[in-house]
DNA sequence: TATTTTTGATTGACTCATCAATCAATAAAA
DNA sequence: TTTTATTGATTGATGAGTCAATCAAAAATA
């Protein structure tokens, strides 16, 4: 039933698959073969596509990174003054796509595959990167260059970590208790410095 | 040449060598044979002892949760004030033995385990229960208990998130800078209280 | 328009490697 | 001689990656 044009429509499934396999499984002890039959494919086409269950990794995570990136961009530009950017960028954070186990899950796969694989751990970095330059953007409006630093890090930390904690689904803290843990975090700080005349 | 004995000598350098693997390799991806190997016996030495992998890692776990709550005793011994306490706790997460690169990488792998492995999930649990726990019996000294568990939820967040931000080696953030970052969010937050009249 | 050719999509069957687990055998204590 | 420590060799399962073959759509040609 070959149809023209079903190579882009395969990968998008292929990584889709990916996604919710490495999700259920929560490593990436996962089976090209798993995949496959979770995309309603054979084995030998994601290897056609893909070329190497590495690479079909890569794409996932490259996936992963680009849906945090839109969604973004989008939260951001929706905000105007810096102090709205800052509850964006922790809103977008904990939004439930983001939320979902499954993601959560796949996130935790794909940092411990960073400690193996170059490729994933670059992409990893570019996450970190990017989150703590949104951060200090507007931060910097807000405040001394020295002090954006530590509150983007103090925040970037923080984020991350209600992140991983929401992993092992004990005690599970909800969407709207981590941005409010979060977003007292900068308040505070951003008042503290006020008080002390530092801030902008 | 069979001494007599050998059991727990093996044992030992059977989980250190478990640790050391899969520090290395930062996956749970780590054959028995290597790990055998790293301990200088044969593969099926490791399964007499052991029965089976799952047991081997397990044991593993286990291993690197007593070693964490040795060094929170021992630090929490010679601390007096509940704020001191508190600052012992925090150097404790990220005191060298626990810093260090292949234990982070190893905590990293067993998070990612926990999402399949229901015995490794619950001693990951546990050390999250610990963490929080420890830190609101201070907390609760020093202030009203609904802000002592904001607080704790927060440290303990930062702490981790500090943590696994530190497993992708890009702009790593030392040992006492990251201590720092924590007695600031907690001093901050306790100052706060303090200034609303609501510490103890 | 009818036909042949080329190309893209797809898979079943296969290979090769790896790995967990087993077991029987050996060697040294006790 | 019985027990403890230890391993080499083997087994059985699984999984990544390959390959040749099939099928149908599209393009080219008659």
């Amino acid at each position: 039933m070959p149809k023209v044009g079903m190579e882009p429509v395969r990968r998008k499934a292929l990584v889709d698959a990916a996604l919710r396999v490495i999700g259920d499984q929560g490593t990436l002890a996962v089976t090209m073969s798993e995949i496959a039959r979770n995309a309603g494919v054979s084995p030998a086409l994601a290897h056609h596509y893909f070329g190497s269950k590495e690479q079909l990794l890569i794409e996932t995570v490259r996936s992963l990174l680009r849906q945090l990136r839109d969604d973004t961009v989008t939260a951001l530009s929706v905000a105007a003054t810096p102090r709205e950017k800052l509850s964006a960028l922790i809103r977008v954070s904990f939004q439930a796509s983001q939320f979902a186990p499954d993601t959560i899950a796949a996130w935790l796969a794909f940092y411990s595959e960073a400690q193996r694989s170059e490729d994933v751990r670059r992409f990893l970095v570019v996450y970190a990167r990017r989150l703590r330059s949104n951060l200090m953007a507007s931060l910097k409006a807000l405040c001394p260059v020295d002090d954006a630093e530590r509150i983007a890090e103090g925040a970037a930390a923080m984020i991350d970590g209600l992140y991983i904690r929401q992993s092992l689904r004990s005690a599970p803290i909800g969407i709207e208790a981590s941005i409010a843990l979060t977003e007292d975090y900068v308040t505070s700080h951003l008042d503290q410095l006020h008080r002390q005349g530092r801030a902008i």
